[in-house]
DNA sequence: GGAACTCGCCAC
DNA sequence: AAACGTGGCGAGTTCC
């Protein structure tokens, strides 16, 4: 009923501003699309497919890249085929190709964000839908328009569709994420003391700690630059994908694109990024005895050995006794209640139980703050759900008073009223302007 | 002309 | 033993 009553409230819709940006884009891709058309590529393109040329079509590219001009396909799709994705894309030194991403990204925003809004507002409202009955791990999952997967990482397509969305006159929008909720709920399941120490004390900081062991640095400074990304990087590139089931080869890959070293061989001194003090990635392991890519994968090897076998070694033991139990049981239980049956893989077993779990955290405060807005007759709404994250329409009077609520009913009803959470919740509130879009 | 599929890409 | 979890959706393509 909560998520009935945001849906039916929905997200004011700047449609003027759609139009026009619709038109904007459409000369902007008419343009990449004119300089497409004077490259080599292009003019192969057209002579193998003539009036049947579709810019659009990833299989006839494939066929010109991978059988015309017979270049061996930087990566595979799912199915075997030559990829035609992003990432296989920028490794293909072929002017023309830069023309065909700009294009696709432009196209995405028009045709996925800026004419859904246009297609599905009524009256200059969005009213997506927020459903409990799709998601295998008792997430939700949104649509007409998709609520839950609006651009945030890429700043261009971030400021584009975004710009779209306003409050009502006068309010503000505002958002309100958990703050680590799968890593702290995961932990009310595994129990492990080292993970318990990292989340209850504000001082220890386990990417940091990650970061240090990964890059063999003693000293790090969080509010030193280089430091910093290397923090993101263990965390991105190691501790969450080792989280949700990835191994170390994975990660080491993922580590150098992070630090700029290459994927294969041996690393030339000066290369990759500069640590303060001014010394390149490379030099830096070279010093300690990680001359190659080869090398570097012994030693994440021996990382992902450690993260399991001594620093998480109970949430390890956890993880393979929860499969084992499934196993045997053709079933999983969640601390919610809640089941899952059927067929699951490894990786599926000991994600959905924290995956659902820290969802229906989520709910439980929606669910709460909706019935506390009803009672004292609020002029702020819910407007939405994002998985771990509520957002809000409200009126700037109201601030205060609904940053109070939400932060009691996180701290202390919720761990009232499910006993097993051993971990401390907690809510971070985010508002934008008043009468300004969603975006900073 | 619609259903079902692949591929690519956006979010958490 | 396994090799990153969950969705929605647009465009192209194939099948019926």
């Amino acid at each position: 009923m909560a998520l009935a009553r945001a849906e039916r409230q929905g997200i004011r819709v700047d449609l003027d501003y759609c139009e026009r940006k619709k038109e904007h884009l459409t000369k902007k891709i008419q343009h990449h699309n004119k300089r497409l058309e004077q490259t080599k590529l292009y003019q192969l393109w057209h002579k193998i497919y003539k009036g049947k040329t579709n810019i659009h079509s990833n299989q006839q590219l494939a066929r010109v890249l991978y059988k015309a001009m017979k270049i061996t396909p930087p990566k595979l799709t799912e199915s075997g085929e030559g990829s035609t994705d992003e990432a296989a894309l920028s490794q293909i030194d072929e002017p023309g190709l830069q023309w065909i991403l700009k294009i696709r990204k432009l196209n995405k925003i028009r045709d996925t964000y800026l004419a859904a809004f246009t297609r599905d507002q009524y009256q200059g409202y969005l009213h997506p839908s927020f459903e409990l009955h799709n998601v295998r791990t008792y997430r939700s999952s949104s649509s007409n328009p998709n609520f839950q997967n609006i651009p945030k990482r890429d700043k261009e397509a971030m400021r584009i569709c975004r710009r779209a969305l306003l409050p009502r006159p006068g309010h503000q929008l505002l958002e309100a994420d958990f703050a680590s909720i799968e890593v702290m709920i995961s932990a009310c399941y595994h129990k492990d003391p080292t993970m318990l120490k990292y989340l209850k004390d504000k001082k220890s900081d386990m990417h940091l700690d990650m970061a240090r062991q990964i890059f063999i640095l003693d000293e790090l400074d969080r509010s030193k630059a280089a430091h910093a990304l290397l923090r993101q990087a263990a965390k991105n590139g190691f501790v969450f994908p080792q989280f949700y089931g990835d191994y170390y080869a994975n990660n080491a890959a993922s580590l150098c694109d992070w630090v700029k070293l290459n994927q294969n061989g041996a690393w030339k001194p000066g290369s990759g990024i500069t640590l303060p003090g001014g010394i390149p990635m490379a030099d830096h392991f070279r010093d300690r005895g990680i001359k190659s890519y080869q090398q570097f994968l012994d030693h994440m090897k021996g990382v992902e050995d450690d993260f399991w076998g001594n620093r998480f070694r109970v949430y390890s033991n956890w993880r393979e006794s929860w499969v084992s139990k499934y196993r045997k049981k053709g079933q999983l239980q969640m601390l919610t209640g809640f089941e899952c049956s059927g067929e699951l893989k490894r990786n599926e077993i000991i994600n959905y139980p924290i995956q659902g779990t820290a969802f229906h955290c989520l709910l439980f405060a929606f669910i709460e703050l909706d019935k506390i807005r009803m009672e004292e007759g609020w002029k702020s709404a819910l407007i939405g759900q994002i998985h771990d994250s509520i957002i809000m329409d409200i009126d700037p009077e109201e601030r205060d008073h609904i940053s109070n609520v939400l932060k009691t009913i996180v701290k202390e009803a919720l761990p009232k009223a499910w006993p097993w959470i051993i971990v401390p919740l907690d809510i971070d509130l985010d508002a934008y302007e008043v009468d300004a879009a969603w975006l900073k």
